[in-house]
DNA sequence: TTGATGAAGTTTTTT
DNA sequence: ACTTCATCAA
């Protein structure tokens, strides 16, 4: 046990002044703003091994976290783990708003009564279905219901935390609010919420205005700002800078701080849209082969509609046999653990060596291979593949090596069975699900096969991360690149609100680490399969070129 | 069937 | 800003 003055930040890091003072906070609750890039995550991890290191956070009490993105959420829970240890850090929950209203709802589900009741083995789904399924959108909504009714839900949440912390909290909708202001509202518990409100780009989907100063009205908490930031290079400061001037005048970064004249800003005018595509696959080239940059920290963004306004760009892309992901449609199925496993097992049967894959495979399917049984079933299974990989050889022989790839996928599935399937993951409990995986699987292997014939170097694109990314503005929240393309700058795709606009602008410019390039064309001519399929004329966004033509 | 008119969607996460 | 879809009148 440390004491509290004593405390000085785990592994060294030195945190500027007022992160340094929330870290250390011992009463109150914080109201921390935060700017891209200030190192928002290492300030809760390191409070949380202030809170757990000098017992502020006082054993067996815990500190909960609440986050967005099931991304964020194991983030900030490793990031714990490296801080404060394994030992201290199991002391620290991390959850998504929805998972931590799901474990309340599991919890205390008996509290609900009439329509709202719930059977134990309920599920999530698209529509209400009484007793038996309920709503993403009702998880939030159910758990408020039981804190309110029952002592005991709410007594059981207050004796568990001391602390809590409240992640990319100008996002927060007023349900989410609620539950906050139900669970902590008018007890001692600290509240630690983080934020940057320049960053406020969901307030279409019901985040609230002004949520810091609501918060820190209704738990006197302590306005704090940090203005550093450590990502982008000091030319990519100043501009944005500039833009922090017009959002919010009292969180500019002090000038004196930025240092040096690194970093890389132009724009780029073009004609047609088709013209505005080459030259960005030009440069995205020059930038792959010649300066070595590796494609995943590209990165090329749209306001809105990427298929749209990106399709020209993903054209030439291919045609230079550069890697993208177009990370609108990709659901994740990379990530899922039955989607590798079928991947490792076309690998293993279509590839010629494939140590690796068949590694994983035999882990997957017999985890102990000491143990007697598992090994006589190891062998079993050697031979089942054995004569799949004969099944292969003979469809090869007759010129069509691909022609049944997915009935020996089938048989294969079939064979390791379905207890094994539900075992990868907790998510293919409903086996709905399981199945959808697995339908999306073959659909994005089929879609690779259109671009890339041989099946292994197709597979390989599967799991390949080595890709340009393509993403919305939107999806591009929280992450860094080291050159980041903003395509399409012009006034008809920022529709709408100017303020919420100027955010979105704002959080595509602080993506950058090291080079940003802004792109316009006169003409936009629409992809095959709209109706109307003239060119159009677009008029240039002249307020976000304004801000970088003095560091051009 | 066609044209006129108006409404709605576009940017998203979540077990 | 611009497209698509629904609806109604001709």
């Amino acid at each position: 046990m440390i004491l509290a003055d004593n405390w000085l930040p785990a592994d060294g890091l030195t945190l500027e002044p007022n992160a340094l003072s929330a870290a250390k906070e011992k009463v109150n609750c914080l109201a921390l703003t935060a700017g891209p890039g200030a190192g928002k995550t290492e300030m809760l991890a390191q409070r949380a091994d202030f809170l757990l290191s000098t017992g502020t956070c006082r054993y067996p009490k815990r500190i909960l976290a609440i986050s967005f993105k099931v991304d964020a959420s194991k983030n900030l829970k490793e990031r714990i783990r490296r801080r404060c240890g394994a030992d201290m850090g199991s002391r620290f929950d991390s959850y998504t708003f929805h998972a931590f209203a799901k474990r309340i709802i599991d919890r205390f589900r008996v509290v609900l009564t009439n329509t709202d009741a719930l059977d134990a083995n309920y599920t999530i789904g698209d529509k209400k279905v009484t007793r038996k399924q309920i709503m993403f959108s009702d998880l939030v909504p159910l758990a408020i219901q039981i804190l309110e009714n029952s002592t005991v839900a709410i007594n059981a949440i207050r004796q568990t935390y001391s602390d809590v912390f409240l992640d990319e909290f100008q996002d927060c909708t007023n349900q989410q609010y609620e539950l906050i202001k139900v669970a902590f509202q008018g007890t001692s518990i600290r509240l630690t919420a983080v934020g940057d409100t320049k960053q406020k780009i969901m307030g279409w989907a019901g985040a609230l205005d002004g949520i810091f100063e609501t918060f820190a009205n209704d738990f006197s908490a302590i306005p704090l700002n940090m203005y550093r930031n450590f990502r982008s290079k000091p030319r990519l400061l100043r501009l944005q800078n500039e833009i922090i001037r017009v959002l919010d005048s009292t969180s500019v970064m002090p000038e004196d701080q930025i240092v040096g004249d690194e970093g890389e800003i132009f724009s780029k005018q073009f004609q047609t849209s088709q013209a505005e595509a080459e030259s960005l696959a030009d440069m995205i080239c020059n930038w792959v082969e010649l300066e070595k940059i590796p494609p995943s920290e590209i990165a090329v963004l749209v306001s809105k509609q990427l298929d749209l306004y990106a399709n020209h760009l993903m054209a030439a892309l291919e045609l230079k046999n550069i890697p993208y992901r177009n990370e609108q449609q990709m659901q994740d199925i990379t990530v899922e653990p039955a989607a590798r496993l079928i991947v490792d097992h076309l690998s293993c049967l279509y590839g010629k060596r494939e140590p690796k894959a068949w590694t994983r495979l035999m882990n997957q399917l017999t985890p102990f291979s000491d143990d007697e049984m598992q090994s006589s079933d190891r062998r079993e299974f050697q031979y089942f593949f054995k004569e799949q990989l004969k099944s292969v050889a003979a469809l090869e022989s007759l010129g069509d090596p691909l022609s049944g790839w997915w009935d020996l996928v089938k048989s294969f599935l079939n064979r390791i069975g379905i207890e094994t399937l539900v075992a990868l993951s907790p998510d293919y409990e409903s086996h709905t699900r399981l199945t959808e995986v697995i339908r999306d699987t073959k659909a994005r292997i089929e879609e690779l096969l259109e671009l890339e014939p041989e099946l292994p170097k197709a597979l390989t694109r599967f799991v390949d991360d080595q890709a340009v990314r393509i993403l919305t503005i939107h999806k591009s929240k929280g992450l860094e690149f080291d050159s980041v393309i903003m395509m399409a700058i012009d006034e008809e795709i920022f529709f709408g609100d100017r303020d919420a606009n100027r955010c979105a602008f704002f959080v595509g410019v602080s993506r950058a680490k090291r080079r940003l390039i802004l792109t316009f064309s006169n003409e936009r001519e629409r992809p095959d399969g709209y109706k109307k399929r003239w060119a159009t004329r677009r008029t240039k966004q002249s307020e976000y070129f304004s801000y970088i033509d003095d560091f051009v």
